[in-house]
DNA sequence: TATACTACTATACTAAAGTATACCAGTATA
DNA sequence: TATACTGGTATACTTTAGTATAGTAGTATA
């Protein structure tokens, strides 16, 4: 936070909203596991399903629709036989990327310091 | 990730771990409430009270206890009468700030691109 | 003597997040 | 005919996160 600003409980809570909305949208058991997932490849259901490991495919198909809400992830519907559906990462998807990287790094740091002690 | 690493769920969770850990440690209702106060200057517990509008005795304390066991939060006794208990960031604490701040940036377009949908 | 201040803690509760299990339609294969 | 595949949904449950309310010790003030 800028220090010059005015420090009142509204401003600070104005600042966080938009961290809080990152938070919200990585945030949850499965929401990394899933974005990690499609940020390598494209997959269809039943291979996200498979490749995260323990997820239900209700929280999945919960989680998927609301990265999609936020415009994160594309779906495609083929239809193929059985149906098939594909998942992918938006360019705007992929433009978290810096950020979960940015965490990344400075989580890596957190987990040698806590190591070290 | 980089993508020439081997792409396995196991691999996969290794990853996402150091940015879990970031979750885990900014996330929920009232870290960045508090961090942010901290942020600005030392706080004693009863400020931190008033300064952050609806959070509990309970959850303040709970809270500053988990940010003080990793390494984020300072707390120093003082003798006075009554008792104060000042809280401040540690420099490893303020080292969150630019991770925070790439959030910030991330969360703030995120919010433009909404709103003008 | 009664009240207020500090920095909390204890107990019991509600709300949100996540899990378990079973099931659906439509088609292909054994 | 029975089973398995696809991409899901419905219901009920447990677990975790957060809330509400009251109370603590020790001192100072009215």
């Amino acid at each position: 936070m800028n220090k010059t600003d005015t420090y009142t409980p509204t401003e600070c809570k104005k600042f966080i909203l938009p961290v809080r909305d990152v938070i919200d949208l990585i945030g949850g058991k499965w929401r990394l596991p899933i974005i990690i997932a499609l940020s390598f490849k494209i997959h269809r259901f039943k291979e996200l399903e498979r490749q995260i490991e323990g997820i239900t495919p209700r929280m999945l198909s919960k989680e998927l629709k609301e990265l999609e809400i936020n415009g994160l992830v594309n779906r495609e519907v083929f239809n193929t036989m059985p149906v098939s559906v594909q998942y992918s990462l938006t360019e705007y998807g992929k433009s978290l990327d810096k950020v979960i990287e940015t965490m990344r790094d400075w989580g890596l740091t957190h987990r040698n310091k806590i190591i070290s002690e």
